[in-house]
DNA sequence: TTGAAAGCGGTACCAA
DNA sequence: TTGGTACCGCTTTCAA
């Protein structure tokens, strides 16, 4: 229907009246051919257009070369950069690397591990944050070099990179309590998971250390705009009026800022919003966000290096450490003085 | 280094005193198997936590279940969306897709393409706007079934969807023209290629007819939104000083909201900015984003079932025609009054 | 320098 | 209901 298979090694030997193994020689430029074996051969190789198949010398050498990714949520450029840089390095190295999208769902992750497994990549990289502990066990069982990010522990086959949410969060909610705010809120997203819990985590702990000096309340959605945008709602519904709002990543704090502009808010004017990532967004918001610098670029290259023997191997079953960096932008500011109200909260 | 290689059939069968044919049967459920042999089989594999290698049957079987996309740039919502779609569909028929991304690179492109075919994947989907006529040509002679976006030609193996790239841009331009503006720029990225000249053509001709009504002014940079910053800046360093921007894309208007608030220019009320995609974020832009809509998710849709042979690979050779929808939001209203200056453009 | 042939991990047809 | 076996398309000894 789509017209005639494509040439195969056999046609070409027999075109260019030589064995397979003289073809296979010129094709991957290894072993002695005779300069005119070789013409020949490329000349069949031209005429029948021919295109080695990929599955079948990867079966034959017994070694592939693509790496896979899984991520929770391609949208959220947070993933989608790290995924691009650890497809660059891959690059540089001769591989390719397949990427698959969770959405959040364990139930996805736990296919999206098979297939990976049964297209017998290379070495797998998981940026997830619904990772169970029964599939983090497996997968240090696996004969596969595996990266994992935020989550689970290293073992002899796992790196791990770990990025410092709790002290992080902290620092966020440190930086915006020396700036006057004590109404706070904290827009994080529906996992019940490890790492995100950590941020969560940090911020319950600075409140239980700010004691009866602060109030606070804590909402949770999609991550997605629209997720912080309900989240917010739901904030300001509720008839709490927080003066600063702690995002769990920038995605849905891009959200949260729209959702305090529909209740006719001003940002930072009545109140501060921050985010975390670093997104390249960002910056592009209005107003800018403030929030944590996460190195997505870094973190992607190396996740590949710890993947590829011939790059960096030597780092497998190690565990990384990645510390971000406050960015103060247009999106935070002093809190307002207490008692003035700044118009009432709408729904 | 990182433990033994997997198991095969062969080790499945052994432990299991039967032959592969029997493992084989068991595995994809066809053929007859006694109930007794099947629970042997079954308990070998999962003691040798057995994992049929997806290369290996592909090729034995002569068939894959792969689909390959390439898009042009990921990171802009409009390509994920399409990527997304696509994928979904495809995955509801049992097919798996790679997607690879050429950031705008013809030479990228041709790799990418390469790359696929090497894979031997099921069907390939184009996404791209730097698409020259000799690949082209070439994929039209491939025996895979092809789909193109709003670039190349329909041929027998390949489907062509189709938007309506110069009415579309006509229309917004209309628009804007009907609510008094009369000074217009555009802003459009690199690529010398047809779809997004088609807008930009649409552009230049309803200047044109305009004819003296009307000044305007051509800025191109980067599909991103530091390109729509960039081109912002270009247009209001150069003095002229436009009251309606008309953007080839969502994801660039972003940073061109950007830059005229940097210029201390308010949206809509000094200028006037339109998108195109209508891009989830549009919405929660600052103002939101008056854009035209197209349809990825159909479109990503229909990909799919152009490609896959059972869902209806009957409009292969097909073309099909999308036509985008305006969508009136915040970032657009009426001209200033022409000779009432709202500010002077800096650099 | 080249070819024959034994895999790589499966599938599927044909006999038994 | 099973096993034997000839491929799928390519790589890689081993001999010639």
């Amino acid at each position: 229907m789509t017209g005639p298979k494509s040439a195969t090694l056999m046609d070409v030997a027999r075109l260019a009246r030589v064995s397979t193994a003289t073809v296979s020689r010129v094709v991957n430029s290894s072993g002695t051919v005779r300069s005119v074996t070789r013409s020949r051969v490329l000349r069949a190789i031209e005429e029948l257009d021919y295109r080695p198949d990929e599955r079948a010398r990867a079966l034959a050498r017994g070694e592939s070369r693509t790496l896979g990714m899984i991520v929770s949520n391609l949208k959220n450029d947070f993933f989608l950069d790290i995924f691009q840089a650890l497809e660059g390095e891959a690059r540089r190295w001769g591989y390719d690397v397949v990427v698959a999208n969770t959405d959040y769902h364990a139930g996805r992750l736990v296919s999206c591990v098979r297939s990976m497994v049964a297209r017998r990549v290379a070495g797998l990289a998981l940026v997830v944050t619904e990772l169970e502990p029964e599939l983090a066990q497996e997968l240090g069982e696996q004969p596969l070099p595996v990266v994992l990010y935020d989550v689970g522990l290293p073992a002899p086959n796992v790196t791990k990179i770990q990025i410092s949410d709790y002290q992080s969060t902290r620092r966020i909610v440190e930086y915006l309590y020396t700036h006057g705010h004590r109404r706070f809120a904290f827009v994080g997203h529906h996992t019940g998971h490890d790492p995100l819990q950590a941020r969560q985590r940090a911020f319950l702990e600075a409140m239980r250390d700010y004691g009866s000096q602060v109030s606070y309340k804590l909402v949770a959605d999609s991550d997605s705009p629209y997720g912080g945008l309900r989240a917010t709602r739901q904030i300001l519904g509720s008839g709490f009026r927080p003066t600063a709002v702690v995002c769990l990543n920038d995605y849905m704090a891009l959200g949260v800022l729209k959702g305090l502009r529909e209740a006719g808010l001003e940002v930072p004017r009545d109140v501060s919003v921050t985010g975390f990532d670093d997104v390249s967004l960002a910056k592009f918001a209005n107003p800018a966000l403030t929030t944590m610098a996460v190195p997505r670029d870094w973190i992607g290259r190396s996740a590949a290096a710890a993947l590829i023997p011939d790059a960096n191997g030597g780092n497998l079953g190690r565990e990384i450490q990645v510390d971000p960096e406050l960015l103060i932008r247009e999106s935070t500011g002093p809190a307002p003085t207490l008692d003035d109200p700044v118009g009432d909260p709408v729904s």
